[in-house]
DNA sequence: CGCCTCACGTTGTACGTATAACTTAGAGGG
DNA sequence: CCCTCTAAGTTATACGTACAACGTGAGGCG
């Protein structure tokens, strides 16, 4: 019956065709779906054409509106890997508040935060409200400051946010509790197996771990290793056969990197926690996971997403709000234990 | 020196300016930069209007593009949860094939798929392109195909795509590798744990254990959990210490399930392999962070992906590419070894 | 009775882009 | 010398929305 087929095949409705079949204009059906009829459109009106564009399944279009409005309602968040279960539950935090704001949230993962590649990025910011940047160098950060986005900083160094609003983990106090544990086990010889990553929140763990053990007579010493597995298996076992009296205790930048030090140990024939304590950072799945289960800083990563994206909303909205770190707690498990000299 | 600030703070450069700048007309600074002005546009012009672009940092505006063109280059990706690294593998694959094509990806993440909330969706679809679905209910698949928007299934029933292109992984291969590794082992009373979620994907498991073991002799018996390790491992132990015989191995539908399955088995004093076998599926960091390693199928989760957006890319394209399911490999690690009785 | 106010709308326009349709100046052909 | 043709632009318009500015008829009031 029908004729040859159109190129059109998605005429969706438009406030025209719903002010059509209310028989209003098409500026009375923005008003009254903008909520901004009190008092200029009578309630029998208002209810006449909300029945029309229910029954034509009308959707405001986005493209249109945004042009007409000038912003966009969507943030950029931009983490170093998604795959990193950490950014994943900050994804899902700062998700969950933008959809309540009906804001849109476009990722952008920087496999290299030092260096973004522009071209995505620039493609995406003409239509973006705002960024979320978690983790960035400084550099990155520039560049993206330069284009006068308003940017909201999550766990990234104060004193080089630029006038951005910072959100932050009180990761300090995070490494604190865990070196506090540790000593109050009787370590002495400390190995911190560090992140091999150029990120502030890893400078923060290493200035914390290093004010913490000062004054207590223990000793610090430091490997490096990527965010792998593998990797943190052989730096740790390179660290804990190397000359000079072997630590007790190993503390982590990450939970992965402790399930690699957890490896290395049973490859040495080192028992955890009897022979060598183990703690990690972040309470990842992996922390529950493995055996025994890993003593962690369990840091809020869905609530610090949220956090952050309330904090950009307040910026946009022109306040300048300055929400303090958020709390981390040490959740003891199996990982750590007296450490042998304090055993006697 | 400035007069008081106005309260546009900005005022973004736009195509008219960047004519003025070059002294054009703006549908010439259109032509320039969209690349149609071959035999239009003389060189000397064009290269003036690139120069001018330059020096402005003009970005076209996304909405206004948008608007003209009735498209938005951006496609969503619904995914049961992100926090699972299999679905954020998958991501990071499409949003790379995405951004070669100039698309965008926003994410919805379907708590639980089989009834979405209509909300957020809603005020997205609006401004999508496509859509690409993973492992999705065929209730709301049909919601969604209501709008007749372009579609790609991930991983779900061919049978229920109601005409929607599907990409698939080849799931009942990788089931059958694993049933067939532990069969080779003499291992005849398997323990199925199978994830409590209603999806095709999980369906495919069950379906290609049962074939596989079909004939041979031996008995599977099933247990169910939620994809969680503590769910895993309370299952796991009910099911280890139930009447009959014990089973000598158990095939999980998931690596976390393993891992839960492993932690089961210590718990009840049963050492992993030389006791109780035990396979996985995914292949996530998970599966070498344990001890032992997890023998598991792994899912070329970022091709996955990549394949996946390249199909909708296509569907958008007017074609109706079907490609072959991708193949899996199991990997043999240190969970699996010979049954107690075939060792004798 | 004439004017004002108020409630209820409508008309008109702008957001920035892409592109169809038109103009104009030479070049070349008959 | 006029006519056509092409290169190299320009003018005008539409996309769908939000909202400022403008009617308009009825009732109140002096």
């Amino acid at each position: 019956m029908a004729g040859p087929q159109r190129e059109t095949a998605d005429p969706r409705p438009t406030s025209r065709d719903v002010a059509r079949a209310a028989g209003v204009s098409q500026a009375t059906v923005s008003l009254v779906l903008g909520d901004k009829w009190q008092g200029r459109v009578a309630e029998r009106t208002a209810e006449r054409v909300r029945a029309a564009a229910r029954e034509l399944g009308y959707r405001p279009n986005l493209a249109a509106r945004n042009l007409r409005l000038g912003r966009t309602r969507t943030a950029l968040l931009v983490v170093p890997a998604l795959t990193n279960e950490f950014f994943a539950r900050v994804h899902t935090g700062a998700a969950r508040v933008a959809a309540r704001h009906g804001f849109g949230v476009v990722l952008y993962p920087a496999p290299d935060v030092t260096a973004p590649a522009r071209d995505p990025f620039d493609s995406a910011r003409a239509s973006l409200d705002g960024v979320l940047a978690s983790s960035m160098a400084s550099e990155a950060l520039a560049t993206i400051r330069g284009d006068e986005l308003p940017l909201v900083m999550l766990d990234s160094d104060p004193a080089h946010s630029l006038g951005a609003a910072t959100v932050n983990l009180d990761i300090a106090d995070g490494m604190r509790q865990a070196a506090e544990h540790l000593l109050a086990l009787g370590h002495r010889d400390l190995l911190h197996l560090a992140a091999d990553v150029s990120s502030w929140t890893f400078d923060v763990r290493r200035d914390a771990l290093t004010a913490a053990v000062a004054g207590t007579g223990a000793t610090v010493r430091t490997a490096r290793a990527a965010l792998a597995v593998d990797d943190a298996r052989t730096a740790t076992e390179a660290a804990l056969t190397a000359p000079g009296p072997r630590p007790t205790a190993v503390i982590c930048d990450d939970d992965v990197l402790a399930a690699g030090a957890c490896k290395a140990a049973r490859r040495l024939g080192l028992h955890v926690p009897d022979d060598l304590s183990v703690t990690g950072f972040d309470d990842l799945t992996l922390a529950t996971a493995v055996e025994p289960e890993l003593t962690t800083v369990a840091l809020p990563a869905e609530r610090f997403g949220e956090q952050g994206m309330d904090t950009l909303i307040a910026v946009l909205g022109g306040r300048t709000p300055a929400p303090e770190p958020l709390p981390v707690d040490l959740i003891v498990r199996g990982s750590t234990a007296q450490s042998p000299a304090a055993r006697r």
